[in-house]
DNA sequence: GGGCGCATGTAATGAGTTACATGATTGA
DNA sequence: TCAATCATGTAACTCATTACATGCGCCC
């Protein structure tokens, strides 16, 4: 189990949620956090539920559709906390993908490789300009950190990228 | 498919090899540019071969087991460069995982939140003495520019989490 | 009447890893 | 003789996505 189960628990732990509810709220406030899938999250939430972290209960309002409304578990509990000091302590070496393509560069025309390298730079500083213009939301100190961390390494991918198309041999 | 075909058809571009050559030059030499493991080349090999875009040979020396030695065909020159294209084009945002974790930081001790940054950063800080101990190796600059984007990266990491460490309320 | 929002899911597929399994040669 | 190196592979599994499928209510 991972980081999806410890995000859903995380939101459940806030307030009892139905599948919907909870991925309109990642898509509104964590869309830069997380890029979990609607039906990952259905599945997810069914998952834990037949593990016992979470329960349900079905809602209806009029004649509207029914919502499986899922609440965390003394058991989730102790899951979110297992899975949280789990997820703090695993560190990755960064390996970001796009680097293999980098090592054979040399494959290409110099000026299609310089291209595809400023086409880059571009697609970084966008999103750059995405960080910069969104609104602050403070939910919790967590989101705000991981925003920041975007933007430093967003800016270290840029500058980076800059000194590759410097590097690139005549 | 993705970059582990573009890194195998691009190995297989410089000389016809088999399942084990290749994957000890990537152990040896790329171990810090990919972490493909070793099944994963063999069915891949075997992928490929299917494709069309590698053929087979059978080699044994006396009485060594048989090795599979896999070419390049011309379908496969032509389908490294799409792939090669393909993958200088994409660019994904970054998505640094362990962020989930920070988000839900605070629901810890904060104490213990301090001693898992500090592990962190002691983690990034080992990494960056084994890239700085690293020898030289030139096959082409592809590979020199990876290594020196994972060096940035890290440095980017550790100073991101000495800040979140200072960051964190009292 | 048509599109958007609400609400939920299943089936197939993909990409890759883990664990397992085998067996000969070579050098200390 | 015992470990390391050479050499290859399969089966099961995990994790998550894509594509598909459904259907009501509400507002313009």
């Amino acid at each position: 189990m991972g980081e999806r189960e410890l995000l859903v628990l995380g939101l459940l732990k806030t307030q009892s949620q139905h599948g919907y509810q909870i991925n309109d709220f990642i898509e509104r406030n964590l869309g830069r956090v997380s890029d979990m899938k609607k039906s990952t999250a259905y599945l997810l939430l069914k998952k834990l539920n037949q593990s016992g972290y979470v329960g349900v209960s079905i809602e209806q309002d009029g004649n509207r559709p029914p919502k499986q409304v899922y609440s965390i578990t003394p058991a989730g509990e102790a899951k979110f906390l297992e899975l949280l000091r789990e997820a703090l302590n695993q560190f990755d070496d960064v390996t970001p993908s796009g680097d293999i393509g980098l090592m054979y560069i040399d494959y290409l025309p110099r000026d299609e490789a310089i291209r595809f390298l400023q086409e880059r730079v571009e697609k970084v500083e966008a999103l750059l300009a995405v960080y910069a213009n969104a609104p602050k939301h403070g939910f919790g100190v967590g989101v705000d950190l991981s925003i920041r961390h975007r933007v430093v390494l967003l800016k270290t991918e840029r500058d980076w990228l800059k000194q590759c198309v410097e590097q690139l041999p005549k």
